[in-house]
DNA sequence: ATAAAAAGTGTATTTTTTACCCTTTAAATT
DNA sequence: AATTTAAAGGGTAAAAAATACACTTTTTAT
């Protein structure tokens, strides 16, 4: 019992990127087809181990950087899967993570590479080791974290408008939402900036853009507000 | 590249418990006086390292046990602690993991073996590390599992009376709650079974015991039924 | 007999949530 | 030029949930 630190095992440490992103169709993950044993040619999250100089949130920002090329996007530690078998080749413990790009800013050719893909979350294929309960894990933290903080607008460019917006809250939380009940609601919170501009790609009428206004957000949270972005039922 | 794994740094991974306890006069947490180098003599949460052959649930358990004699209690992980300077010792990862224990049924031998003490939450000496956060996550994490399952009860002696109930949840949510509101709330959810016996130990007219029906919650959850166990505003 | 200390109880008001459909706009088609 | 079409945009009433609030009951101790 002189030092307590020198016989006890070291261990391989993961890390897994659950990440999300979004098109006016639906939330969308990106995975990756796995081009070495074990389970070679399976769909996978993007991973890669812990080095010693760097912490946990480095070595995420790490990993998605290599394959997406973007910094500094939203990404949050989601949970530490530690099953003895998880991994067959070597006791591995994995931390996963969970990111929210703008899936118009990523790198393509980076993509393309490492053979990444991105697949609606209502349709995705069989991932390998324990990465199917990740993603499931990564859903539900989305919706807990949808409806208490405007992570949403993450997903979105800067310029959206409120069809695109319920689009995305519906994909988050899996439901479908009441259309003058989401706008009043959302709009109530008074953090959104209305432009004069309309996005006429998508319909005749055309659709007023909005950009959310952090500064406020942050003023009326440091106000002591609490701002809930909780869906609607329809 | 021919071994994706062989290259990579193996690493200590640790594992913190944050156990929280409760009576009568409010919420509890159990720390030990640490009776090595570094910092010895400082508060701390109880700890210990990862073995290969043991999963992060397993071991957080064991760590458990060694200081309460308790098993099966509630425990669930809390979040993975990296950054690289966290122990001066060695770098080490930290999965941090709350108990609810009630406080009546561990092992005081044990306690005293490991210089351990129960502190109210509201009133902690410093600790080590990074362990002053890990409790500050503990917290919060503690609000939102109590604000959406039963976990207050773990807290608790399989018999209660309501202002006990109410004192729990007021130091979980650390704010007072109105007594008429608070009971109608619990009992509308109909899940606690009035005993006929009465508490007498600690008022003159006595109140009344409650039981949780963990069967009864199980068949509303199972039926869909989404209870929120939500404080109220004073 | 009385005082003291905590348990127990009901109602009215306000706020929040939900349900629900027709009009507007402008591009595309005839 | 008139008509069709497809999506955007807007308001109100009813129901449900949350809140504010104060006196009575019970029993032990004096």
């Amino acid at each position: 019992m002189q030092n307590h630190y020198l016989n006890n095992d070291r261990i391989l440490v993961a890390l897994d990127c659950i990440i999300f992103g979004f098109d006016r169709r639906g939330l969308k993950l990106l995975l990756i087809k796995r081009d070495f044993e074990p389970e070679k040619g399976k769909w996978s999250l993007m991973g890669g181990f812990l080095k010693r100089e760097e912490s946990l949130d480095e070595a995420a920002d790490r990993i998605l950087h290599q394959l997406t090329g973007l910094q500094n996007v939203y990404l949050e530690q989601l949970y530490g899967f530690g099953e003895v078998d998880r991994d067959p080749v070597e006791r591995t413990v994995s931390i996963a993570y969970y990111a929210l790009i703008n899936i118009r800013e990523h790198d393509r050719e980076l993509l393309e590479q490492y053979g990444a893909r991105w697949f609606s979350v209502e349709d995705l294929p069989d991932l390998i080791f324990d990465h199917n309960e990740m993603v499931q894990a990564a859903k539900s933290r989305l919706k807990y974290r949808a409806s208490h903080e405007p992570v949403g607008f993450e997903l979105l460019p800067e310029k959206f408008t409120m069809p695109e917006l319920q689009i995305l809250y519906e994909g988050i939380y899996e439901t479908e939402l009441d259309k003058r009940n989401f706008r009043r609601r959302i709009l109530s919170m008074d953090v959104l900036k209305k432009m004069d501009e309309k996005q006429k790609k998508y319909s005749k009428k055309g659709a007023y853009f909005y950009k959310f206004n952090k500064d406020k957000y942050q003023a009326k949270i440091n106000n002591g507000d609490s701002l809930v972005f909780k869906p609607i039922k329809l």
